[in-house]
RNA sequence: GCCCCUGUCGUCUAGCUUGGUCUAGGACAUCGCCCUUUCAAGGCGGCAACACGGGUUCAAAUCCCGUCGGGGGCGCCA
């Protein structure tokens, strides 16, 4: 079998977006597995909407997600330029010779006329096809034309009975009557190619051996393979995935949440999490293991298995798979991913000394847990550094107000202030004393105590939250953390 | 409107090719229980689906036909 090369070919007009994502890693994970070549083509011929800075914030992403590509603009290729707009002489090469083949011939049609036609096939129920009415002028005279100043496209002479068939890898044979289709523009007024043109000869000359793309090229297909015909060359093998929805089962938008990549990167989604999840839309692994590295999946991935219903993204999923890979991550590893979102929030200093770093690794540790993106991180650590009675539900002031509460914050109080140093052993000691003493005990014993300490009811073990706030209270931050006999003196004020 | 694709738990899916092993499996979400001084995490368990109607067959989620639902396309956009 040759070799496999596979491309991803957006248009340079917007972001790199989930649906968008989605095709480019099938295709990645397709090339990698089969030893094949992943190539990246700008498909900038629309002048009007393409712009450089979305082409570099796409090559952005794509690297974000780890999908890198063997060929492409920049880094090159022996099939290049890689870039569309730079490869119009090409296609005006491939111009000439079908309309001197008679297979292709000049349009003078007006955008309005068509577009009237158009709006009358319609409202007789049917299907829009071109009248072919430009196919009778010959070439000579349209060159005339041509040569004397008119605007005019080039269209492909289809066949106008019988039908075009292929065989589509996920969804098996695809049939089209080629009544229903017209003969589809070339070369736009403006000299610059249409897609359905460029797409079939830049893929035939990149040799491209499978065409991995949205559902929503399957009509188009049949067009392309018409060109392909008339230039002579073989199509690739196609295969078209389904679409990406939102909960509301319309196409995925802004409305439905996060869709750019870059939107998943600055919430604090791991791109191996990401990557996992979209290879999970659409494509189940054969032992039902979903937890998966990007090696995994490149090793498991079978194109054949591929969904042919549209799958609709759920954020609930993705976050738990989040989860899953950041538990994977060293304590140091978590620490780093954590720091800018607290920096941000300012609960963190601008300078950290090794002392901040060893700290930070306990607190992340202790509190990724309870969060599922690095973004949600800082609401965690406000638990640790806000100590506020005054502000205290009433619920949760109740509570410190029963007898045997009172009994034991205050006792708690009088030997936490005999003590000058603390730390969890000593409170294991210290509440093994007032159990002994006061007889309140489980519940009643340590409850009492978390609301004194935290003026929460509820939060971490108090054999990891004590730790954290005695040496924390040793450090400097932009807000400083108390420790615990601050907080119970505070307490102690605040009930008076 | 016309053409095309598609239809298994709320969601992602396994099973469908080669009917019986499917009283339909897994995962997320949800609910409950356990663990636990609280919350979270974790462990265990529950709820929950073959769109509908006809065939074919001893037997259908699996094959055939129809209906309905969802999506896409119908550009000198890509």
């Amino acid at each position: 079998m040759d070799k496999v090369r596979v491309r991803f070919a957006p248009s340079p007009t917007g972001f790199l977006h989930v649906g968008n994502a989605r095709t480019a890693l099938f295709n990645w994970l397709f090339a990698r597995q089969s030893e094949g070549v992943f190539i990246l083509r700008i498909e900038d011929t629309d002048i009007k909407r393409s712009a450089s800075e979305y082409e570099s914030r796409l090559k952005k992403d794509l690297c974000w997600l780890g999908l890198d590509w063997d060929e492409g603009p920049d880094i090159g290729g022996r099939f290049g330029p890689y870039r569309q707009s730079l490869r119009i002489d090409i296609y005006r090469s491939y111009t000439q010779k079908l309309l001197e083949e008679g297979k292709a011939y000049y349009c003078f049609c007006s955008l309005q006329e068509l577009e009237k036609e158009r709006k009358r096939a319609i409202s007789l129920g049917k299907m829009p096809v071109y009248s072919g009415r430009c196919q009778a002028i010959s070439l000579e005279e349209a060159r005339r034309r041509v040569d004397a100043g008119e605007q005019a496209a080039v269209r492909l002479r289809t066949p106008e009975k019988g039908d075009i068939r292929y065989n589509d890898l996920v969804r098996g044979t695809l049939n089209f009557d080629l009544k229903l289709i017209g003969d589809p523009i070339l070369v736009r007024s403006n000299e610059l190619p249409a897609y359905n043109y460029a797409v079939v000869i830049d893929d035939s000359l990149m040799e491209i051996t499978h065409v991995i793309r949205g559902e929503d090229h399957i009509s188009n297909t049949p067009r392309q393979i018409l060109i392909y015909k008339a230039l002579s060359l073989t199509p690739p093998q196609f295969v078209h995935l389904s679409l990406v929805m939102g909960k509301d089962n319309t196409r995925l938008s802004k409305r439905h949440g996060a869709t750019a990549i870059d939107q998943f990167e600055k919430q604090g989604i791991l791109s191996s999490s990401l990557f996992n999840y979209l290879a999970l839309l659409g494509w189940a692994p054969p032992e039902g293991e979903e937890v998966l590295t990007k090696n995994e999946l490149v090793e498991l991935f079978n194109l054949k298995k591929v969904s042919r219903s549209a799958a609709i993204f759920d954020y609930d999923k993705l976050h738990w798979i989040n989860r899953q890979h950041i538990k994977e991550l060293s304590s140091r590893q978590k620490a780093e991913l954590a720091y800018p979102y607290l920096k941000e929030s300012k609960l963190l200093p601008e300078k950290m000394t090794d002392a901040h770093w060893e700290w930070l690794e306990k607190a992340v540790e202790s509190l990724i847990e309870r969060v599922d993106r690095f973004s949600d991180l800082p609401e965690q650590f406000v638990k640790l550094f806000e100590f506020s009675p005054s502000r205290m539900e009433d619920k949760t002031k109740e509570e410190l107000e029963t007898d045997c509460a009172l009994r034991v914050i205050y006792l708690f109080a009088e030997k936490i202030s005999r003590l000058d140093s603390f730390d969890y052993d000593k409170f294991a000691s210290l509440t093994h004393e007032i159990k002994r003493e006061t007889g309140c005990k489980g519940k009643d014993l340590y409850h009492p105590l978390r609301v004194a300490l935290t003026a929460r009811d509820s939060g971490l073990d108090l054999d990891k939250f004590i730790p954290l706030v005695e040496k924390g209270a040793k450090l400097s931050f932009p807000k400083p953390l108390k420790n615990c006999s601050q907080r119970i003196s505070e307490v102690l004020n605040f009930l008076k």
